[in-house]
DNA sequence: ATTTACGCATTTTTT
DNA sequence: ATGCGTAAAT
């Protein structure tokens, strides 16, 4: 690229017969179907296309509709080449989404939205353009969030600072702080600078900036606070970005942190076109910078902004309206929508009290079955929960019900340590000056290299101003070295030598199998024969197997390092358990929300760290939650929980409280039917207990209408007695024999050491004795 | 250098 | 309860 500034390059092109502009633009001469089916609200949020726009979209209103829509009307109209439209998202999944429903729209793949992306994705976009202007190096790298920590621990180390008392990850949360609200070093202001390691985290705030410029690297937060330091002191840049920019969309504004909400305002200034979409009441992301104040303020931010509100719901029936939309009232400081919809009022959300989570988990299991054996599909039901503690007990009772689930969250493929393994070796071979990447991997397998080995490196390679890769040749020609880990370093940096020659000639997913081949990274594991480790095996096929959908090692790592996930087409039937935070944006016909107790949900942490602001956010989670059931919403909350391994009485959620009882159906528990008396009986035969808020009249009053409901002859799933199998058993004979060696996705190998029917009952080397369904286990 | 043992904390998660 | 990370033992 001679002139970055040049970007203009492309907009002199004509719009060829069949591209993308010109389909759009024979699509709008010939009536604009794209509007067809819009409400008015819908409408009027597409259609005003200059000027601020500020779209409030309730939960389930089609808001990405109204996004997609605007941008081809924009398109459609001739107001904008698709190059000179930005659209911003948060995660990659919204993006992706928005680029195929253009693309759907408008006939094509929408290959021509360049500026359609996440926040850090254009950020990154621009910030290689401009790098030098900020004193990188266009080829920078991206740091994930590893890397960072072990940066900042060596920053910590470097200034001699005690690591116990005051952790890499402490500081790397106060830097993150900083950076999402836009503060570089010397803007911190000096009371939180001087809160890390007495007095130092400013210090240490500029030192680990220092560390990235030479390494060349930046880090997430970087990617959006570098286009500000260079949007500020290069002027000529940001207004050349404000001219291109004639139409910018914003979607989630609700979450935007400070940083981001400078970096749109000042591409805002330019033509002011500017249209954000959000939802006040689903802002849930305030612990990690979000800031509910930029939407509440956007009008005084952009004088004389079309405020368009989205109320009419598409998703759920009346009841799950009416409830959610009485508990969200509870909130001050919101914007205010009421949802409605046309649709039925629907079945009641319910709520059911459990004697303690292992039976909320039963409860939640039949509840399945039942709806199953009527014919609803296991992909439209979840369980949101409020934290992934949650979802090991719901797990234990599927697995031993045999009910096929999906854990959706948890640690992410490329979060996988594997795959930053694999990534990192790759990224040396890529670029032999990543010392991140090189420490990552240098003793990974182990190849006897400790921490004296690395350090000697370290120093030689910081003396002489030169990658630790380069230190080490130049090490292993010395006598400096002792003798076995000399050996060891010689056999890797000769190994990455060869690599870097394949470089050329080899596609990267047969390079990357036979690094991996090579450095004897594969046989680590396969040696390991934990649980895990044939799934990580698989995991590294995986990897390898996708990196050959891009052209080149470079766009392949750029594209990791920007994606933090990987598409998987599992459309296999089944329950998906996730936290709230996961289901946002997602929804189902059903929805199970376990855990509405006082200290969970709302969590305790949340209040005593955030106060009135933590509450009105846990409510807004539970608004979220319940918003995301198309027909059945199901709340539960049990008398008793085990938290850190120990029993705790717990009493039902404020929130639960704040439900307007006429819409909300009470389900009487089934009592335990294992014979114990009253175990499992539903609080509310007990009246108001423990001061809770259970005695309010509303309540009461819900309580006597309660219709106490007969033991579900539907329940189709196994009897039970005190949570044991008692009525799988097949009687067939299994296919398994006492003694034979077993392998089972969660508990890893074991042997088996008795058969009933289709159970074995299996000494798991790891997990110790379990019983378990023999379709659940393969012969190991 | 690597293995084992003990102490400690433990919401939510994207990029 | 459980895992993770650092400290002592091999």
């Amino acid at each position: 690229m001679a002139d970055p500034l040049d970007l203009d390059d492309d907009l002199s092109y004509t719009p060829q017969a069949g591209g993308l502009a010109a389909r759009a633009q024979s699509a709008a001469r010939s009536n604009a179907a794209y509007l067809d089916g819009l409400n008015p609200e819908q409408r009027r949020a597409v259609e005003v296309i200059d000027g601020p726009v500020l779209v409030l979209a309730g939960a389930g209103t089609g808001k990405t509709r109204v996004l997609t829509t605007r941008i081809a009307h924009i398109i459609a109209t001739g107001s904008a080449y698709p190059s000179q439209i930005l659209a911003v998202t948060f995660t990659n999944k919204a993006s992706r989404e928005m680029k195929e429903r253009i693309g759907h729209m408008l006939g094509q793949v929408a290959e021509g939205m360049p500026w359609l992306g996440t926040f850090h994705a254009i950020g990154t976009k621009i910030l290689r353009r401009h790098a030098e202007l900020v004193g990188l190096k266009s080829d920078f790298t991206i740091l994930d969030t590893d890397d960072q920590i072990r940066l900042m621990r060596q920053v910590i180390r470097a200034e001699d600072i005690d690591e116990k008392r005051w952790p890499a990850r402490a500081l790397a949360s106060f830097i993150d702080g900083w950076k999402n609200r836009g503060l570089t070093p010397d803007k911190v202001p000096a009371g939180e600078a001087s809160a890390f390691a007495n007095g130092k985290g400013g210090k240490l705030y500029t030192l680990y900036q220092e560390r990235l410029k030479q390494l060349n690297a930046a880090d997430f937060g970087d990617l959006l606070l570098e286009n500000l330091r260079l949007f500020r002191e290069h002027p000529d840049v940001l207004q050349a970005y404000q001219e291109r920019f004639k139409y910018m969309l914003v979607d989630e504004y609700q979450d935007t942190n400070v940083a981001q909400y400078l970096w749109l305002r000042l591409l805002a200034q330019g033509r002011r076109n500017v249209a954000c979409v959000g939802d006040d009441d689903q802002s849930i992301y305030g612990w990690r910078g979000a800031e509910v104040d930029n939407i509440l303020r956007f009008e005084k931010d952009f004088p004389g902004a079309v405020v368009v509100r989205l109320e009419r719901n598409y998703r759920s029936t009346g009841h799950i309206l009416a409830t959610a939309g009485k508990l969200i009232a509870h909130n001050q400081g919101r914007l205010g929508k009421t949802l409605f919809t046309d649709d039925e009022e629907g079945e009641k959300p319910t709520l059911t009290g459990a004697w303690d989570s292992e039976e909320e988990a039963r409860l939640i299991g039949e509840e399945i079955e039942a709806l199953q054996h009527k014919g609803h599909s296991l992909a439209d039901m979840a369980i949101l929960v409020r934290i992934s503690a949650q979802m090991r007990e719901i797990e234990d009772r599927f697995v031993t019900l045999g009910l096929p689930y999906r854990v959706i969250g948890g640690p992410r493929f490329y979060e996988r340590a594997e795959i930053r393994d694999a990534l990192a070796y790759l990224r040396v071979v890529a670029n032999p000056t990543d010392d991140l990447a090189f420490e990552r991997i240098v003793n990974v397998p182990k190849r006897g290299l400790g921490d004296a080995t690395i350090e000697q490196v370290h120093l030689y390679a910081r003396k002489a101003q030169i990658p630790m890769l380069e230190a080490v040749r130049r090490l292993i020609e010395t006598d400096e070295l002792k003798p076995k880990p000399r050996g060891a370093l010689r056999e890797l940096a000769l190994s990455f030598g060869r690599w870097s020659t394949l470089i050329e000639t080899m596609k990267q997913g047969e390079l990357a199998e036979q690094i991996l081949e090579e450095s004897g990274y594969t046989d680590m594991w396969q040696k390991e024969r934990t649980a895990d480790s044939a799934g990580r095996l698989e995991n590294l096929k995986e990897l390898v197997r996708s990196m050959d959908e891009f052209p080149d090692l470079g766009a392949f790592l750029e594209h990791v390092s920007l994606v933090m996930e990987m598409t998987d087409n599992d459309t296999a039937e089944r329950v998906s358990i996730m936290t709230l935070h996961g289901a946002k944006g997602l929804e189902f016909d059903t929805v199970f929300l376990p855990g509405w107790e006082e200290g969970l949900f709302p969590n305790q942490r949340a209040l005593d760290e955030s106060g009135r602001a933590g509450l009105e956010e846990e409510r807004r989670l539970a608004y979220v939650g319940i918003t995301r059931a198309r027909r059945r919403a199901k709340l539960y909350f049990a008398s008793n929980r085990r938290i850190h391994g120990m029993w705790n009485a717990t009493t039902p959620s404020r929130f639960i409280d704040e439900l307007p009882p006429e819409h909300v159906e009470i389900i009487d528990a089934p009592a335990g039917f294992g014979g114990h008396g009253g175990y499992g009986r539903s609080r509310f035969d007990q009246g108001g207990f423990g001061g809770s808020s259970y005695s309010t009249p509303g309540w009461q009053r819900a309580q006597t209408q309660a219709q106490p409901k007969a033991q579900p002859a539907t329940r189709k799933g196994p009897m039970l007695i005190e949570g044991e199998l008692v009525a799988k058993s097949t009687g067939t004979a299994s296919n398994f024999n006492e003694g034979e060696r077993v392998f089972h996705i969660k508990f890893g190998y074991g042997a088996v050491a008795s058969v009933d029917g289709n159970k074995l009952t299996i000494d798991f080397e790891k997990a110790g004795r379990k019983m378990v369904l023999e379709n659940f286990v393969e012969r190991g």
